[in-house]
DNA sequence: CTGAAAGCGCTTACAG
DNA sequence: CTGAAAGCGCTTACAG
């Protein structure tokens, strides 16, 4: 019943706990143990299904080979499978992953970074919230390692992969406008993260390169954490006050699912009355009638990098903190939602 | 840069280790530290922001304050937000949760379970695979706490949280049955597991329960793990063959959206040429036009059941496996995919 | 080639 | 009221 130990396979061997332990980590060969005692205490590890008490280990050599995944929100298409192909590289890597959800508050976000340093955690990937800076700066001063995934910090020389925000927006307004729209409603969030400030600066920019024709921009902000009946709300109430508008730029995934909600309930018709693209693809957009043009996320890229990137920080391959990292493209798919603009007067193409 | 030790709290109060030990743990009333001690050890505690080392607090107790959370797919909706509820309750426990996807595979649930017992998890939350049965009885020797969530394993006691499979599928098959009509296509996978059979077991009651009209069903089962392609193309094959159907019945939610893919591919119309149905709820279901009408989950009462019972094994308030658990009712959502059938005269095919 | 032993940082039974 | 000390199960420098 009870747990084995080094001790008792090393008593049952006649040999001593070192030999069992140089064993177990494959430093027989450097050591010297001979082959068949080498054999000898496999066999007897494979048969008493003896297993190292990761508690002893972690506490001798400092080391949890335990990695921190703190995301907005697990739920989320987007970080739910960002969380998935983490942990998998994660387990192929020998570590497991503690994971939890910050819901964009920063004294959430502190509290679990926290909880998991005192479960002594190698290193994290860490979506960060918006006053995240001194503790993820303490995190460098004790040189814990650490990734930043889908935003940075302003201002904070760090590892991260991100998404290019910017040239992703700037494309899918870029898009609306050669496709004869005119008057765009950007509907986003109030944030200073880097985030959605790239995506707001890059639609600007693809407005003022709009070419000829003058392009109208109409923005709605949204509180964060606003609830989805009020933010629905909100939307519906921008569409009713802005009678001209012929498309929508929703700045996020659930935005954009809460104002497909919105023209519903205000019946107004996708792309009939009005196109929409937004940020992000999930499942709703892609069969959705009409189905809507997006900005997508290359989901296992950007787990796939993050997760590298952190292992090579912790086996000390890279330097923690170099401020290197990858930003990476984002994908326009263009479907049904935003389709050539009718052009009542003038020429058709 | 060295991390404070209880030792260098002790030494700098000219106090002994025990005494510091004693305020942390909040033993200092039943062990008569005074007032002015505790308070004094309180205070440089604070200022060193010294935290006790969780590894040797491990090995000297044998518990983590770690549960595993073993889940088929942590990108999906539905477990990725069961995920994100058990998080926020160990959290508040003071528990740390490991967490990972089976895919539904074998091999990688028994690693799993493996991997996480070697970190000494004191409990788990299992979403079981087909053959688990084996692993889980070890843990129940082991005497380590265990809680089976979404599914149950044949002729296993053991504590569990599931839906009431057969009661949500026999009111969705009802519903559609009340509704008028008759030719049901019943699409699943090939599976074993309690809540496929189940799924299967009221559908097919609902059938034989129809009343006095003969319902036929038909029925499609997938390989479980089959590509997206290869699924979509089964059901439209199924659509082909089985011209008389007025209404299919999916009876998971993702091949739910795949087969409201396959039925667009064919240019079958929901609910004009077909009425649709699914098991779970997600967003898709509930925007699309026209909205699916489904069994749902009540997602946070089982996240909160689970983790409840969980905490409360752990903590000795309830046997492990006394085969006690919690049957969830799932809510009939009813949508647009479904109407009452319109009867024309007799025969049309 | 292999072993005895220190020490990682806690908790707790025991002694005073 | 408080302290000295054993021991949880490992790893590894040192000795032979």
């Amino acid at each position: 019943m009870k747990k084995v130990s080094m001790k008792d396979i090393a008593k049952e061997l006649n040999t001593s706990i070192t030999t069992v332990s140089f064993v177990i980590n494959g430093k027989s060969e450097a050591m010297g143990i001979s082959p068949a005692t080498e054999k000898k205490v496999r066999d007897l590890i494979k048969k008493r299904e003896f297993n190292p008490n990761s508690a002893a280990r972690m506490l001798r050599t400092g080391k949890s080979k335990t990695l921190g995944l703190i995301v907005e929100d697990i739920g989320n298409f987007f970080f739910g499978n960002i969380a998935k192909i983490i942990e998998i590289e994660a387990n192929k890597n020998g570590y497991n992953v503690f994971f939890s959800s910050t819901e964009n508050n920063d004294e959430t976000a502190k509290k679990l970074i926290n909880k998991m340093r005192n479960s002594s955690v190698d290193g994290y990937i860490i979506t960060a919230t918006q006053g995240l800076k001194e503790e993820v700066i303490k995190l460098g001063r004790e040189n814990i390692p650490f990734v930043l995934i889908d935003r940075l910090i302003p201002d904070l020389e760090a590892n991260y992969v991100i998404l290019d925000n910017y040239q992703g927006s700037y494309n899918l307004a870029k898009h609306l406008i050669e496709r004869g729209y005119k008057n765009i409603g950007f509907i986003s969030i109030y944030s200073e993260m880097s985030m959605m400030t790239e995506r707001e600066k890059g639609f600007i920019s693809a407005i003022n390169d709009g070419g000829t024709d003058t392009i109208q921009m109409h923005s709605l902000k949204i509180e964060f954490g606003s609830s989805e009946v009020k933010t629905i709300s909100m939307i519906s109430e921008f569409l009713k006050t802005n009678t001209a508008l012929d498309a929508l730029f929703f700045a996020t995934n659930y935005l954009g699912v809460m104002g497909i909600e919105a023209l519903q309930k205000c019946k107004i018709r996708i792309p009939q009355d009005i196109a929409v693209v937004s940020f992000d693809d999930n499942d709703l957009f892609r069969l959705l009638t009409p189905s809507i043009t997006v900005a997508s996320q290359p989901i296992k890229e950007m787990a796939t990098k993050s997760i590298e990137m952190l292992l090579r920080i912790i086996k000390k391959e890279q330097k923690l903190n170099d401020n290197r990292g990858h930003i990476i493209k984002p994908e326009i798919i263009v479907r049904e939602s935003s389709p050539q603009k009718k052009v009542l007067i003038n020429s058709k193409h």
